[in-house]
DNA sequence: CTGGATATTTCATGTTGTCAAGTAAATGGG
DNA sequence: CCCATTTACTTGACAACATGAAATATCCAG
């Protein structure tokens, strides 16, 4: 299927493996920075984007909703998170970040400084081209 | 200290957290299709460098060596790592991976399509281009 | 109204991770 | 040589994360 893989690709296949771990890094380190675990950020992370249901979230975390409720336990007894009822639908819960919550989430995405501090050291030609190159890549696995 | 961000950079950011999330999901699905779970993958690769100390394994993953004692542990209890003492320190152990653990990381790495396949969307000139582009990002945080 | 599907939680269990304490072995200064 | 220190690994206690099965509550279609 796949015949033998040339050296290029092979190295920039390196590279991303590079970057992934670089980017996992320093993400999980951002987290622990705010007394944060790396899926406790992620979490709180989506809950920026308005109150959001449970199954939402563990479709979003790729994990199973029963995952889902330990996480937000945990950002609730921290008063980061806060469980809502659906006015809609009484079977679901919303869990919805706090104001100390929403101003957790800016600080630690302010930290982030990982791909945007190395991102400096292009020109906004070299930016334009990655991006365009990046979104093909992503493009062509849908 | 970080100026308004410009919107080229923001979007690059993206796609990279983008990247990251899939590379990581396409990881852990391979090394599940191959029953062992992310961590047991990672140790098994870097056993494929040839025997190894817990104390490097432990530095390579950025974890406690005690973390490292256990994911061994269950390798070996398959049958896919042992320990060795190393004759020149006896209070090393180095762990290796057998041949079935040889067999299984083999097949494993040949699994991981993702950052492969999506390349090959791209000329090779593009990915000269890619490649380079990647490599002054990484290049510019040592 | 009833039966099946859906949303969430609880519980049991396993893996990963940390930290502190303990054992064994190497090493260096007196 | 001897002892104090350092280094490598393991153990044990504990927390977070993850899955799967079972329980509860609610919705919805027929």
């Amino acid at each position: 299927m796949t015949s033998p893989i040339d050296p290029l690709t092979l190295e920039v296949v390196e590279l991303i493996g590079t970057i992934v771990a670089r980017y996992y890094e320093e993400y999980e380190e951002a987290a622990a920075k705010h007394s944060l675990t790396g899926a406790q950020a992620r979490v709180l992370g989506l809950l920026t984007g308005g109150p959001t249901p449970m199954r939402r979230l563990a479709q979003q975390l790729k994990c199973e909703p029963s995952n889902v409720t330990g996480i937000v336990d945990r950002l609730e007894s921290r008063g980061l998170a806060e469980r809502r009822l659906d006015p809609a639908d009484r079977r679901v819960k919303l869990a919805a970040a706090t104001e100390a919550g929403r101003e957790t989430s800016q600080r630690l995405r302010g930290s982030l400084d990982f791909a945007r501090e190395p991102l400096a050291e292009l020109t906004e030609e070299e930016r334009t081209v990655l991006r365009d190159l990046l979104k093909r890549m992503l493009g062509a696995t849908p």
